[in-house]
DNA sequence: CTATGTGAATTTATTCACAGCA
DNA sequence: TGCTGTGAATAAATTCACATAG
């Protein structure tokens, strides 16, 4: 199945492993079986090997697969390969526990720019990157800066993907419980928290195999 | 269909049409075609009929569907009639911007505790809720609080896991990019910020339709 | 005449089982 | 012998098309 196109659902799972390479990679682990990287990651092996075939064969019989190709591959496919400089608008308690974040490198993604509308935040810095006024997100054009997040309220949600969208940005990881209207050529990522908070109680606690997606 | 187990994709869209469904009653709507609904939510109108089929028929053809019924559905079937006390373990960065956070009143969550493990956090309050002592987190079980959120360094998840199923804890939403070993009666939903956000460049910047999940 | 509800067709994804390589 | 890679089988989800209800 060398030459294919990739399943969505694969591309959803190709961070996982990406994830799971890395932390093995920073172990000293060179190289893991499907069945091993199944128990750490829990995805099944022959849905590890089914996915990984779709990438060319690299694992070796008799031994698994090479950790560093790998990530080396999951980042080409995924296109993490070059550093993605994002902006973040927003920075209330999320776009300040964004800020904080340090699970962003792992990716290649790297928060440039802050944005806020609130004089007071202004000029100051936040882990170490300033707050630029919300009216300046056009100078996002000129800096190449083509991901954006959206930590800010959901009355705003609109107002700011349209700006986004005005200087350039064609990738949105949106974080405002609303759907963002956008260019077709735009792709908008929404993570509304409680909404993945609202599935728990269905799979609670009745006795399903527990998946953690 | 009446009779049949509901497929997992749709437990999966359940929380985004009751979101829909509550926005819409808020402004006053009574009820709505499944065409309409799919122009607001960017979901098929036969996904949305498909998926309503499987709890009974409750739409009126020529009409549309109710959408208080809509909602007592969609609470029932993801058990979310009753209100889900939630405790928050680590009050950092995420964890204000959890307390502050006021999405989770729609799906019936509400915050009841909040723990941290650092001294000269515990005993004041944020967003109205004490900060209490991590070590304390035993008592959850005399207050009957059977969820609970993770939002503490990637280090300690697994611990405070623990300690929460130890609580009598059933469901956890982990915000702890590490996969969290439980028992098979406990749920656990992890969220990883930086991983949603590594699906993004995938999708960017070709011409597939934008369908923001 | 409009919009639902659902069998049937189609597409997509998962799982199996095993041939073949190191 | 151990583990990959993949066709084939199975299962699941989506999409269609239309009979039927208000």
């Amino acid at each position: 199945m060398r030459y294919h196109r990739i399943p969505d659902e694969t591309v959803r799972r190709l961070p996982i492993y990406l994830r799971g390479a890395t932390y093995l990679s920073r172990q000293g682990v060179r190289s893991i079986s499907s069945q091993k990287l199944a128990a750490l990651i829990r995805i099944n092996a022959w849905q590890i090997r089914k996915d990984f075939s779709y990438f060319g064969d690299f694992g070796t019989p008799g031994v698994g697969y090479d950790i560093a190709t790998l990530i080396k591959h999951v980042k080409k496919i995924l296109k993490l390969e070059a550093v993605h400089k994002t902006a973040l608008v927003g920075v209330g308690n999320l776009g300040s526990a964004l800020l904080a974040y340090t699970g962003f490198g792992v990716y290649g993604f790297q928060i440039a720019a802050a944005f806020d509308a609130d004089k007071r935040k202004i000029g100051k810095k936040k882990s170490g990157v300033l707050i630029e006024d919300a009216a300046e997100l056009h100078s996002l054009k000129e800096r190449k800066i083509k991901l954006g997040i959206i930590a800010v309220p959901e009355d705003s949600a609109q107002d700011v993907a349209d700006e986004l969208v005005g200087a350039g940005v064609n990738g949105i990881l949106n974080f405002a419980p609303r759907y963002i209207v956008v260019s077709k050529k735009v792709k908008v990522i929404t993570i509304d928290i409680a909404m993945d908070l609202a599935r728990l109680p269905y799979y609670v606690p009745a006795g399903e195999p527990n998946q953690q997606r």
